[in-house]
DNA sequence: CACTGTGAATGCATTCACAGCG
DNA sequence: CGCTGTGAATGCATTCACAGTG
């Protein structure tokens, strides 16, 4: 990422594999549809031919925060989703996002639901196209980008999105670091700049069907 | 990814790390830039500072293709990108792309101007919507979901987007393989069985915050 | 018995460090 | 010189394999 994709200003924390903290999402969405099932207990085995890895990975993964599971029983399913909702830190927990650039992608980003569902909120749409500004995207209104660290600032937001062209995402970037943004999920192809406090991810379409068609011929 | 966002069925060709699959994409944007500026040489040390890794790092992700360097000089940039072009299958080479499910997300990426850069065509638009149905964007029509199969096999599709929602997912992709793609792209946050042949790669919007969560917290 | 949790072993990926070249 | 290309060393991540437990 990672793709591409990957994150950049790797805080140690305890040395967790990254690679480690991007299955403990798939876990937990794993867990929530078995919940669903009401299903009691799972073992590792079976959580791990769900999501196509290996069941020694998974009791690896789990035991990097602690023992959860039950001898010759598998981990309890509620109890489980629980503690990986916590320390995924989406629990009991919402994340203010700030979302630069309303075209198609900005659109998709502010309508998938999915970040609803885990905790994520945007409180702050911008857009530089006057042409935009004013109109209504879901609950929230379009705002100009003029004072931007501004109304990062005032709104007490944690992460930045942006969805820009290339040539103006440097400067979006600024603004939301001037604005006190602790993370960037950055969607432009454009490598940015950001101190080492600023947390940064890179998600690049291109990069997965460049690396996609190497493999292809 | 890869995220999550990472190659599923990792074919090995050559033990080249897919990591360095990655950045060769990388490489060719920034070289694509030097170029313009009519830069003649770049050295491992030159390009590894703009992309934010190590100068070793860059020097050995391209010997794994060969030796494109001159002692003293560097690498010669227009020669070394279209080296770089032909080794990741996007040098005179155009790929089939067919999009399933023209919602917010599938109309960024069918509007999405790297893709057509890169020689990537999007010949079909489906969507399980009636309503869209018909509906122009950009040189495509929207086509209806039936017989998706025998629409990919027509139009000789290699690769197939996934921007469907989750449970129409597998179904999207069965037809998809039966009409003969070589790869998938998949943006729905669905596990998605494909045969080895296959190549899937996924893309989870909300797996890379979640991440970020977790180093925010 | 069916399972977990984990040292030890393996397998990748990155970095070091330097011989060799133009 | 300044720079590449690459063995050797290091550092991560995954898997093996099994002692230990309910």
């Amino acid at each position: 990422m990672r793709h591409n994709g990957r994150l950049h200003n790797g805080r140690p924390r305890r040395s967790i594999p990254e690679a480690c903290v991007e299955r403990l999402s798939l876990y937990m969405r794993e867990l929530t549809q078995r919940q669903h099932q009401r299903v009691g207990f799972i073992s590792s085995r079976r959580l791990a031919q769900d999501l196509g890895i290996t069941d020694a990975q998974v009791r690896r993964d789990l035991s990097y925060f602690g023992q959860f599971g039950t001898s010759g029983r598998g981990y309890e399913v509620q109890r489980l989703r629980a503690t990986l909702g916590r320390i995924l830190g989406i629990q009991g927990r919402i994340w203010h996002v700030a979302l630069a650039g309303v075209g198609n992608l900005g659109s998709a980003l502010l309508a998938y639901q999915g970040f609803q569902d885990r905790g994520f909120v945007f409180r702050l749409a911008v857009d530089s196209d006057p042409q935009k500004v004013g109109h209504a995207m879901g609950n929230l209104t379009i705002e100009a980008s003029h004072h931007l660290s501004a109304l990062v600032q005032r709104r007490d937001i944690h992460i930045g999105m942006i969805a820009v062209p290339t040539d103006e995402a440097q400067a979006v970037c600024d603004q939301f670091i001037e604005g006190g943004v602790k993370a960037i999920v950055n969607f432009a192809s454009a490598r940015l700049d950001v101190p080492p406090s600023v947390l940064l991810r890179n998600v690049d379409l291109a990069i997965e069907l460049e690396a996609m068609a190497f493999y292809l011929s």
